[in-house]
RNA sequence: GCCGCUGUGGUGGAAUUGGCAGACACCUUGGACUUAAAAUCCAAUGCUGGCAACAGCGUACCGGUUCGAGCCCGGUCAGCGGCACCA
């Protein structure tokens, strides 16, 4: 009588004796080579896991766990990235503490994982929320004052008006806000900014040095946006210089207007010059009611207002060209002017059309007439004086080095990226550790004083007048400046969520220390992280942001490396059975802990596994899931099947799987990694034989994916020891290969016979047999062999006329 | 507009990177077992024609290279993602 497979028994036995036995705690030293594998700590929001989540913890876990099999020492830790607005929100609506909140969510989140049974490192979860955490939080915060690269400024910020919190530019999609879809306006504001621009550079050209995916490379440097080109001083019959940032250099003898952003500082001092002030001051102040959206709405009609009174002296060949101020400028980008070339510039061009300005064609190829010509690697430098007759490339650098000689011009590399927007008006945040004293100006809390904790409130709303509800907690904010000991005020701001989640690798690292973010010895030990998989919706934020801060720290020597990821990946969403994302509104979402209900954890490990291209979205099925459920009732019958003696029946099968296994799993091909064990385990149920060493084997290689099911099995069927304590099974590439193999006989190209012939026969030997087929032979009858072609293993071609 | 990715049966997806397209699953249909259902097992399952062996067609579309193309090259179309008045 067969024992019937019952995951809810198994499972949490097995859950309970790995957490007792602490298999997977990670010890740091010892002879064995380090792994660190990582997974995007999750927030824990009150929804619970849903099945998007366990697609990369199981996707990484099957890497923890096979590396571990292959004698690694794997550091896969767990933990909470638990600061941020869903928790704030809800704790507002429901007056409830946002700790409480966040520490049920916690509890939760862990059930369900290790319902799941990954194989983390329970002993080194980190909590950003913690202030035995944050204290390290504000730690490099302080660190980042001192080295200037947080600074405060008033400025024009992305404001949210349902958060009533400011938003960082990536948190900004389309001009709305990315968590609530909320207009986004321009609000200037004094604000802690964090200078990631100084890193931009090395945040740009240090991915050479990464193994991420191609496309997490390509989106940060286009976020990055290096460009090179020259900055050139123009004179104007004001008596200033007008400075302008070009890509383009080549084309200077084309300019034949100037465009200054309406936020340009010039205007203001040429008030007395200019005849049409009024028109632009009114000008100036329509683009300041703009919002971002509409500012950058593209294919609108150009706008703009020519300067009446000052003009621009084009360098190279003095002529008098007039200035205009334009909203199509940004003055957050380059000087906040430009020299504008119609001819080689689509948006000058449709500026130059609507107000008839001259068009001239400096690179021949296009026609001006119709459109721009902005091709760089075609076309002929005309109507340009000494450049007449280069190519754009060769104009570009030698105008650049004639402006460079007169002093009126230098090569300049620009970045789109923008400096960091470091605060919230929010409570549940880190506290940032700073007071302001009317005589020492804004000074960092002394060390000795972190953390800054978090104070008690009674409400957690943002106010009216937006400022953080820390502002109303007039004991909390008058307090003494530690430089004078004068009376001074806290900062009332708190970080984004983004602070806590850009370096709690490190933590991992060291988690309880209490003197250092973690120690030089754990951080020389077991950075860098050796694998990261995570969403493509951080890779410019989190992604950028952690190397950013990874880097700083690397700089003032707390991290041995320059980089903290060596590897990237990313894993796809699972969307609805719909086929669209899955969301409560939609009411297509799955919940985990179902599956696991009514499946087993193995069953939803697998399925998750199974689904498709661990890259790419796809769609659940819960058809589907259940070929995973009977694959795993099938391994639980080998129990059954299995004969004595160690023995592979099927050798070459077996090798060729371990194989499969070996490199699928490495390349995160998950699916096919399945697929190869299925295929395996029908060869077997077709012959009805199996012995107990091939049992082993394909327990083993099953084990990062069903790990449950395999160390049960592995118990029932006596082989000694835990799964989790065993090696992973090797192969032999000679005994991969079948004795014999299936060879195709074409002629021209047509399939027409099977051949079954020893793998190694030379050609000649089997070029006669083919030949010789029955079905082959008539068809040569009378016709002229043009070419013979044998590839070894795989097929015979014979091209006839 | 620019950059990147994708397009394969009724469905999810494979294809050793130029060598038998559709592995592995799901669904469906038929059969076995059963009083019956579920579960399980067996068989069929790209499309078209034929009782059949078999033949023809087939990887979004058009063309090219090649003995041979899902894969390489040129062009077109569709979908997804990112960036976007960044000079």
């Amino acid at each position: 009588m067969p024992t019937p497979y019952i995951p809810k028994e198994i499972e949490p036995k097995w859950q309970s004796r790995w957490e007792e036995s602490g298999v997977f705690h990670a010890e740091q030293g010892g002879a064995k080579p380090k792994y660190f594998v990582l997974i995007e700590f999750p927030y824990p929001s009150g929804q619970g896991l849903h099945v998007g989540h366990p697609r990369p913890y199981t996707g990484l876990d099957i890497i923890a766990r096979k590396r571990r099999l292959q004698g690694y020492n794997v550091l896969f830790p767990i933990g909470w990235d638990a600061f941020g607005l869903p928790t704030e929100n809800y704790a507002i609506k429901n007056h409830v503490h946002p700790a409480a909140v966040t520490a049920q969510n916690i509890a939760r989140f862990q059930a369900q994982a290790k319902a799941l049974g990954f194989s983390f490192d329970w002993a080194r979860e980190v909590n950003t929320t913690d202030p035995a955490y944050y204290k390290w939080t504000q730690w490099i915060f302080l660190q980042m004052l001192k080295a200037g690269l947080a600074y405060k400024k008033e400025m024009p910020v992305n404001w949210c008006t349902s958060c009533r919190c400011v938003l960082a530019n990536e948190e900004v999609v389309n001009g709305v806000c990315e968590r609530c879809g909320s207009e986004v306006i321009q609000k200037k504001k004094s604000q802690w900014m964090l200078k990631i621009t100084a890193y931009a550079q090395r945040l740009n050209d240090d991915l050479d040095d990464v193994d991420y995916i191609e496309r997490v490379k390509v989106q940060q440097r286009n976020w990055i946006g290096r460009s090179t080109g020259a900055q050139v001083t123009f004179q104007t019959t004001a008596g200033d210089a007008l400075e302008i940032y070009t890509t383009r250099p080549d084309t200077l003898f084309g300019a034949t207007y100037m465009v200054m952003s309406p936020e340009h500082p010039l205007l203001e001092q040429w008030k007395p010059l200019l005849c049409n002030y009024d028109e632009v001051l009114a000008y100036k102040a329509a683009a300041a009611r703009k919002s971002d959206f509409e500012r950058t709405e593209l294919n609108k009609e150009k706008t703009g207002v020519r300067l009446d009174g000052v003009c621009a002296v084009n360098p190279v060949n003095g002529a008098e060209i007039p200035i205009f101020i334009s909203d199509y400028v940004l003055i957050s980008y380059g000087t906040g002017a430009i020299m504008a070339v119609p001819g080689h510039d689509t948006r000058d061009w449709a500026f130059a059309r609507k107000f008839g300005l001259p068009i001239i064609e400096v690179v021949a190829g296009g026609d001006i007439e119709t459109e721009a010509f902005t091709d760089c690697a075609s076309g002929t430098m005309v109507n340009s004086g000494f450049l007449n007759g280069l190519s754009v490339e060769a104009a570009k650098q030698a105008i650049t080095a004639f402006l460079t000689e007169r002093g009126i011009g230098y090569e300049k590399v620009n970045f789109k990226l923008r400096d960091w927007v470091f605060a919230r008006q929010r409570y549940w945040g880190e506290p940032v550790p700073v007071v302001h004293c009317p005589h020492c100006g804004t000074v960092g809390l002394p060390e000795e004083q972190l953390p800054l904790l978090l104070p008690q409130v009674e409400n957690y709303e943002p106010t009216e007048t937006g400022e953080s509800p820390l502002a109303l907690l007039t004991d909390w904010v008058n307090t003494v400046c530690p430089q004078c000991g004068g009376p001074a005020r806290r900062e009332t701001d708190t970080m984004p969520q983004w602070a806590g989640s850009s370096w709690y690798f490190l933590r991992y690292c060291d988690p309880a220390n209490n003197d250092a973010l973690a120690s030089k010895e754990a951080l020389d030990y077991w950075m860098n992280v050796d694998w990261y998989n995570g969403g493509m919706e951080h890779t410019t934020l989190h992604l950028l942001y952690s190397r950013f801060w990874h880097k700083f720290l690397y700089d003032i020597g707390v991290v041995p490396t320059k980089e903290p990821y060596q590897k990237r990946t990313s894993h796809g969403m699972i969307l609805g059975e719909d086929g669209e994302k899955m969301s409560k509104s939609r009411g297509n979402v799955v919940n985990p802990d179902d599956i696991v209900h009514q499946y087993g954890a193995d069953t939803m490990r697998l399925y998750e596994m199974f689904i498709g291209d661990f890259e790419k979205s796809a769609p659940w099925n819960s058809a589907s899931i259940k070929g995973c459920r009977r694959f795993l009732e099938r391994i639980w019958n080998l129990q059954d099947m299995a004969t004595g003696g160690e023995g592979y029946l099927h050798e070459a099968e077996m090798h060729r799987t371990i194989r499969k296994v070996t490199n699928d799993i490495e390349a995160l091909k998950h699916n096919t990694a399945i697929a190869a064990l299925m295929s395996l385990l029908n060869v077997i149920y077709e012959s009805g034989k199996v012995s107990r060493g091939e049992c082993k084997t394909i327990l083993l290689l099953l084990s990062p994916f069903a790990p449950h099911i395999c160390e049960e099995l592995w118990e029932r069927m006596a082989f000694g020891g835990r799964v989790t304590d065993q090696s992973w099974p090797g192969y032999d590439e000679a005994k991969c290969k079948e004795q014999t193999v299936e060879i195709l006989v074409q002629i021209n190209g047509k399939g027409k016979a099977r051949l079954t012939l020893p793998a190694d026969m030379a050609q000649g030997e089997a070029l006669a047999l083919a030949k010789a087929e029955p079905t082959v032979a008539p068809l040569l009858a009378g016709k002229t062999l043009l070419k013979e072609l044998y590839v070894p293993g795989r097929l015979i071609n014979l091209v006839i006329k």
